[in-house]
DNA sequence: AGCACGCCGACT
DNA sequence: GTCGGCGTGCTC
């Protein structure tokens, strides 16, 4: 036999057992909860690792994948997996306690890791950072100048001697970007990602003794890497963002980073820029609405450890700071914490969960915290800090409650504005102060009714009342925004009078307070007027500088505003948010009119808040206008221990919908049995099934159960319901600890 | 989710 | 005879 021969012959002996082909894990961006193997081509083992993300070919299509897991072996035949197609990432995009938050989440809100990776990685953050930040500076190094030098370097470097220079502005100078490059390589320029200067640390304020006594235990936790959380209960004003900063300025300085999480809402330019002011660039900001180059950059900046302070909202606790050495979770009672799409997260728990992980202490900051974090305070789950005084003294707004059941009886008509409005209004008025009203619905008024027949006009695929706006006669759904023309004579129902218009929005709320003040600017604040292209921090400048007089708004101007010259809040109506059917509605109530309080009297002057109310003796608005947040706690937690509410015990929502009402709530009544089946204990209550109070949305009917249950027993239920098979047109959406019950 | 595979009616 | 409707079940 010739040695070609042999050459040519296959292997005697395959070696099967012995160099296995390397394989993968990965959890694809489907709603299958299950990890899945891959076969990774030698070309790309070299690009493969635990936490970049690939291609992989999945029953007929190509999806998106996080790699997980470098198996041995597979239970599948390894001849039967299909190879990977491409690897994404050059770097793990993934850090291991990242994923193992994930692997967590995946668990606990019943999502598929990929769908919680999904929503953890952002889609942008492609690829490693190419590119420069087109809002840089450059400036001049010290040294000489070498002596062969090209035109446009020397060209360059003539622009910079007055000193550093926006890098745009280069560019118009006809500078190209290599000649930077080159330079910048040379060692003669430097490329800054900001103005330089902003680094300059501001001076820290000196600290009450309030915030020196949350403060030692916080900071040597910090030290010591203790895992733990904090609740900071603090009055609007009282200094907790200086806590925060104090916080992490140890952390740094321990060489650990800190993630802080806001709601959307408060990230504001303000906000940002008291932690710029303090940390310089070691911010970072992760916003959802930034994308593409912004949002890349920043994201990896904190990646790489060049930003170790990121704030953000929701999402930016999945933010990849290695060495985490805090959390603060900012307005940690804000439902904006919770996820209404899957993964149904908590971002306020998972930080908890985190810090856990990380041993990193967590700091959760409220001035109305959510009973659930209450009764961990008081329980001695978490520590209790607590800043009752505002620094200088600023005195809490005086609240005054109006009953408008008496007022409308006493000057025989329906006023939108009670007489004492009024009249602080134009008190403040007539000092050059501003005046803030709130009423938390948008439009002209909220519905049209028949008078005749009691008619009331609703969206036809929502089923909810259409709200008339002025401004463009329209009626509008203000959930699915369709629009349309109002109908213009008879009911369209009976065909009697007209539909006549009920309630008030924010629209008609500035209309009637400019016939009351005819000399006042009143500028209106909605999510209508920033579609109609002004922000709402452009809105909110014109009324700081003083161009507005009066401000009506929705829930926006309710938070974060800060305009000292405010001395008069009006609420126009605190019962909306009281009348709806959920177990948290005193809750809100209580915090609505605690955080429109805390928007009077922030300057030296002394504000007045007045809170309308058809219901003035409700325990929510009595104790809110005495800023009794522990004594409306300590009845609120009397009434949610009674009916086993949370914090007495956890909730799963479960969402049933299909076109076919009647499979719809046949299913529905059906996992309504098997979760009473379960064995006695587990589950303390099942509510339901009932139509949802959206019973029919996008061309679906909505059916729902609520379960009440200890943890052990969401879980019990859990794995009850998932074991029931979904039949043919027909949805369940489970949601773990759900925040609005509709 | 999204796709394949399968089993039924109506079309050139 | 095939084209395409939706109904189940699976995806390495």
């Amino acid at each position: 036999m010739s040695e070609l021969q042999l050459f040519d012959l296959p292997d005697p002996d395959p070696p099967e057992p012995a160099d296995l082909p390397p394989l993968v894990s990965v959890a694809a961006e489907v709603p299958v909860p299950r990890l899945f193997t891959y076969r990774v081509p030698p070309e790309l083992e070299a690009k493969v690792e635990v936490g970049v993300r690939v291609r992989v070919p999945f029953h007929g299509r190509t999806v998106s994948a996080f790699v997980v897991e470098r198996p041995e072996t597979s239970e599948v035949p390894v001849r039967k997996l299909k190879p990977l197609s491409a690897v994404l990432d050059e770097v793990a995009v993934l850090k291991p306690d990242v994923l193992e938050l994930a692997r967590w989440a995946a668990q606990y809100y019943r999502a598929s890791l990929g769908e919680v990776l999904a929503a953890a990685i952002p889609k942008s953050v492609g690829g490693a950072p190419r590119g420069r930040d087109p809002a840089r500076w450059v400036a001049r190094l010290p040294g000489p100048l070498p002596k062969r030098l090209g035109k446009r370097q020397f060209a360059a470097l003539e622009e910079l001697e007055q000193g550093a220079r926006p890098y745009t502005d280069l560019r118009a100078a006809g500078i190209p970007p290599h000649v930077l490059a080159r330079l910048e390589e040379l060692g003669l320029v430097t490329q800054h990602a900001s103005a330089p200067g902003d680094d300059e640390v501001a001076q820290p304020p000196e600290l009450t003794g309030e915030q020196r006594l949350v403060l030692a235990p916080l900071l040597k936790q910090i030290d010591e890497g203790r895992s733990g959380a904090t609740l900071l209960f603090g009055v609007t004003g009282s200094g907790k963002t200086e806590v925060y900063l104090r916080a992490i300025e140890r952390t740094l300085s321990l060489g650990k980073g800190a993630i802080v999480l806001v709601p959307e809402i408060s990230l504001t330019p303000q906000t940002l820029a008291r932690f710029r002011a303090r940390f310089g660039e070691t911010v970072a900001i992760l916003h959802s609405q930034q994308k593409g180059y912004d949002r890349r950059k920043e994201w990896w900046r904190v990646h790489q450890g060049e930003a170790r302070v990121v704030i953000g909202p929701r999402s930016a606790v999945w933010s990849p700071v290695s060495d985490l050495g805090l959390i603060v979770v900012d307005e940690e009672h804000e439902n904006t914490y919770k996820q209404e799409n899957n993964p149904r997260y908590n971002a306020r728990d998972l930080a908890v969960v985190r810090g856990q992980q990380a041993l990193a202490p967590v700091l959760l900051g409220s001035a109305t915290p959510a009973l659930e974090s209450w009764r961990n305070a008081r329980t001695g789950r978490y520590r209790l800090g607590r800043l009752m005084k505002r620094p200088g003294g600023a005195k809490l707004p005086r609240v005054r409650i109006v009953d408008m059941g008496r007022e409308w009886a006493e000057v025989k008509r329906a006023s939108l504005l009670s007489r004492l409005l009024v009249r602080e209004a134009k008190l403040s008025l007539e000092r050059k102060e501003r005046v803030l009203l709130f009423q938390n619905r948008r439009g002209y008024t909220t519905y049209l009714q028949c008078k005749a027949c009691g008619f009331v006009l609703k969206c036809k695929t929502c089923d909810i009342s259409l709200t008339y706006h002025k401004r463009g006669e329209v009626v509008v759904c203000h959930f699915c925004d369709a629009h349309q023309r109002p109908p213009q004579d008879n009911c369209p129902d009976c065909l009697g009078p007209p539909l006549s218009q009920r309630g008030a929005g924010t629209e008609r709320i500035e209309q009637v307070v400019g016939q009351i003040f005819p000399e006042a600017a009143v500028g209106r604040l909605d999510t209508d007027v920033i579609r109609g292209g002004e922000t709402a921090e452009e809105v909110l400048a014109r009324f700081a500088a003083g161009e507005l007089d009066v401000l009506v708004g929705t829930q926006i101007v309710a938070k974060g505003l800060h305009v000292p010259a405010v001395t008069c809040v009006g609420v126009i109506s605190a019962d909306g948010s009281l009348a709806l059917p959920d177990f948290r509605s005193s809750e809100r109530t209580f915090q609505l009119i605690a955080q429109v309080a805390g928007r009077a009297g922030r300057g030296t002057r002394a504000g007045v808040t007045v809170v309308q109310t058809f219901t003035p003796e409700h325990f929510a608005i009595k104790a809110a206008a005495e800023h009794r947040y522990e004594a409306f706690a300590s009845e609120e937690l009397v009434q949610r221990e009674a009916l086993a509410y949370p914090p007495f015990g956890r909730l799963l929502k479960v969402l049933v919908r299909g076109p076919h009402e009647e499979q719809v709530a046949a299913y529905a009544a059906h996992l309504c049995a098997v979760l009473e089946a379960l064995p006695e204990g587990a589950v303390t209550g099942v509510l339901g099934p009932a139509a949802s109070p959206r019973a029919y949305l996008a061309n679906k009917f909505r059916y729902q159960l609520l379960v009440k249950a200890s943890a052990g027993g969401v879980r019990a239920a859990l794995a009850a319901l998932e074991a029931e098979k979904l039949p043919a047109h027909v949805e369940r959406i489970l949601d773990v600890d759900p925040f609005h019950l509709l």
